[in-house]
DNA sequence: GAAACGTGGCA
DNA sequence: TTGCCAAGTTT
């Protein structure tokens, strides 16, 4: 039974008409007025955009977009590139499964010929390319009427239908709402369109009901609820773990030690400085990464991840010229950028570059 | 299905 | 200062 008084045609052009007007100028975006002219937007791109907004803010991926695709133009000049100047070049943008993944992903597609498979299903397979993504790419990529739900897609939809059943158990419905408002005519327009409204007007906190296209079909808009939708479960509290961090410099060229992490889990295949293991309740162990006289510099370095907070302290040392570290490599003074480390070990040498035993060093 | 997985901005 | 939140995927 339908109740409402307007039908989804209507919503699908008021919410296009909107998007025609009032759509984001991104880096990777073909807007709409070039899209009605046939232009159509670099899957590569796409991709690219896509993958580093997972998760994350657009203000943030416009630099590192700007960055990946100047140094790497193409697909295939990623896939050329070496998996460890991949993660330097995504150190800070977080969730590093990504950047192995866009790597290993890149190179699948440039040995297939550079061409991205153009179906969802074709897409779904590859490495760090989920449902969303999947859906996202053959949208906006090659027109294909698929339903994009992202964070921003379920809130809309669950003011707009005032769904009430909170996140996540309510995801299933929320895309069944979206699949059944797509747009047959202009899918890549109206999925970009959705996110648009969901990022720009239908905002978590405070929903500007006022500007909204959608307002007159809005439920939750009807019934005040807007700004308590959608509900989500209630989150866990997060642990505090604590742990030592150690930055040595060799005596003589300032090199720096620093060891690579392991490939799978937190920061994994990052480059950063050895650490201790991280403790909830006992004090952590010491683990020195070679034998030195280590001074504490002081300041620690708090950091918070998804689901603990983390208490770093921090050691310094100026090694001996000829001392065989126990764990890393030191990295010669020239060659050390710390922008290629994550932002946890940013912190650490932030505080550790301040340390009189390490400052001097050049 | 739940948990792991980063970071920075904002209230 | 603390908690919440942002264009999700993988295990």
């Amino acid at each position: 039974m339908n109740t409402e008084h307007w039908t989804k045609a209507e919503l699908r052009a008021r919410l296009l008409a909107w998007y025609d007007a009032n759509a984001r100028a991104l880096p990777w975006r073909v807007g709409p007025a070039e899209r009605a002219r046939g232009v159509r937007p670099d899957p590569y791109r796409v991709w690219l955009s896509e993958v580093m907004l997972q998760q994350t803010t657009v203000a943030v991926v416009r630099r590192y977009f700007a960055r990946f695709t100047e140094l790497w133009p193409r697909v295939e000049d990623l896939a050329a590139a070496s998996e460890a100047q991949v993660m330097a070049e995504w150190a800070g943008l977080g969730y590093y499964a990504r950047a192995r993944n866009l790597h290993a992903c890149a190179r699948i597609v440039a040995e297939a010929g550079g061409r991205f498979p153009s179906t969802r299903e074709g897409l779904e397979k590859l490495p760090g390319i989920g449902p969303y993504t999947a859906a996202a790419i053959a949208a906006i990529a090659h027109d294909a009427p698929e339903a994009v739900v992202d964070g921003n897609v379920e809130r809309v939809m669950a003011r707009l239908h005032a769904v009430e059943e909170p996140l996540p158990k309510a995801k299933p419905r929320l895309a069944a709402h979206a699949a059944a408002l797509v747009s047959p005519h202009r899918p890549g327009d109206f999925a970009q369109a959705m996110m648009d409204l969901g990022a720009t007007v239908c905002t978590p906190r405070a929903p500007a009901c006022g500007r909204c296209p959608l307002a007159f079909a809005c439920a939750a808009r009807a019934s005040g609820l807007a700004r308590e939708l959608p509900r989500r479960a209630a989150k866990t509290p997060k642990p505090r773990r604590r742990g030592i961090a150690y930055v040595a410099r060799r005596a003589g060229d300032g090199a720096w030690l620093l060891e690579r992490r392991p490939p799978r889990g937190l920061l994994g295949g990052t480059l950063g400085w050895p650490v201790s293991e991280w403790t909830e309740g006992d004090a952590p162990a010491p683990a020195p990464p070679l034998a030195a006289e280590w001074s504490d510099a002081g300041a620690r370095v708090r950091h918070t991840f998804t689901h603990f907070h983390l208490e770093l302290e921090v050691f310094v040392t100026l090694a001996a010229p000829g001392v065989e570290p126990r764990r890393g490599s030191f990295v010669p003074a020239e060659a050390f950028r710390a922008e290629a480390l994550p932002s946890l070990m940013r912190k650490v040498h932030a505080v550790a570059r301040e340390h009189p035993a390490i400052a001097a060093v050049s």
